[in-house]
DNA sequence: CCTGCTGCAACTGGATCCAACAGTTATGCT
DNA sequence: AGCATAACTGTTGGATCCAGTTGCAGCAGG
């Protein structure tokens, strides 16, 4: 979002694995070897054990001395106080989206709603992930606080995407339910009623937070061996 | 508080770091360069280099390429928004500490209420400000949801100590006033009103916030050279 | 006196090297 | 045969090394 600075490759390096595991392309409890990673993306080990350690402080890593790097599982207590934070925060940031917003901001959340609906009626499997993260974050962006925005970026970094997806997926009216709740959020926000807003906001993301930890909780933890 | 995971070289090193400079001792804007740190810890440039990358990971530092690692410099912005989202998670603390605090719990609390009334009373330096991280590691703890505790943690930790001190310091009567705040926390949480908990927590931490800001205001930034 | 260029020194970024440690398998002793 | 120990393999941790880039100082020119 502000890559104003310039980046250097263990950035780079760090934003790629940590795709790949938000992904579930690298599943929970893998071990990560250096040299691999070395292999992989044609470096040496030094520049992967940089991006490691940038992991590690985000939560996406546990980095054991002399053991190596495994990926965080994710337990059903962390998706529930996850989403607990999340909604708090979300909730907040929809209410100050409803008192501060813009012209622009408040086009780009009506664009995001529409994409996303459209994306839900028309049962389009990539598109409605995207717009889904497009419409929080254009609340995000509205609210005008950025460490708000990173604090619930960070949080959502926390979870696999795979998860999210998992959970919602199986069900076509839970995702019509969204829709629902992000109308209610848009037009909550539209009317300039925060308290509104931040209701809304809270319970649609603690109705997903509970979505994903039951499915979670139904598959036993992602900790996988 | 949970370094039952063992901990490495690296681990201790940055937290090492992070402690001068949230203390001040290192001043925002300063340069840390490698080769120094390096002799001045026995060790070589590569653990340097890693825990550089996790404090960069956290916000503490930024890392430009080929320039090395700057202190992060805090602005006005930088506090208010960190202070609004910090009031908020406090305020879901408290309040979810109101619902479901134990005995045990309830006991350190008071302990920590008392003791942090006392240090201001007798105006001992250190204490205080040690008394009253105390207090809110106690709400959080009594809240029983570790994410919050971390989230609230890595946000507090973006912050020098020595802005804290320096604008509370100033005027024993705002202390007097923190004192009060503290107490109205406590009572509500032993009321087991979760919504005058939160209020309570929120208001104390926003005014908190707006002191830090205004005596931040006053100084410019905190960015030297 | 100020501005712009050039060369040098210092520092960082990444690669390579060696030592220490964990886990595993094989072996010897009871 | 079973258990304990010893050797081996694979992997990480930390040190050293080399190359590329940046920033600064000094100098020439306007």
């Amino acid at each position: 979002m502000s890559p104003r600075v310039r980046r250097g490759v263990v950035d780079d390096l760090a934003e790629a694995i940590q795709t790949r595991i938000i992904a579930g392309d690298i599943p929970a409890g893998a071990r990560l070897r250096q040299e691999q990673l070395a292999a992989e993306y044609r470096l040496s080990r030094t520049p992967i054990r940089e991006a490691l350690r940038k992991l590690q402080a985000e939560g996406t890593v546990e980095l054991v001395p002399n053991q190596g790097a495994v990926v965080r599982g994710t337990t059903v207590r962390d998706v529930r106080e996850g989403y607990e934070v999340r909604a708090e925060l979300e909730g907040m940031a929809a209410a100050l989206a409803a008192t501060w917003i813009t012209d622009v901001h408040l086009s780009q959340l009506r664009d995001a709603e529409a994409l996303f609906r459209r994306a839900i009626e028309d049962s389009q499997p990539g598109t409605w992930a995207r717009a889904n993260d497009q419409f929080h974050e254009a609340v995000q962006a509205a609210a005008g606080n950025e460490r708000l925005r990173r604090t619930i970026s960070d949080l959502h970094k926390a979870f696999p995407r795979h998860l999210t997806w998992g959970a919602l997926e199986a069900d076509s009216n839970l995702l019509a339910q969204n829709v629902e709740q992000h109308h209610a959020v848009l037009e909550a926000i539209e009317r300039r009623d925060p308290d509104a807003a931040r209701d809304a906001m809270r319970r649609h993301v603690l109705r997903a937070g509970e979505l994903i930890a039951r499915w979670v909780e139904r598959r036993g933890t992602t900790t996988a061996h």
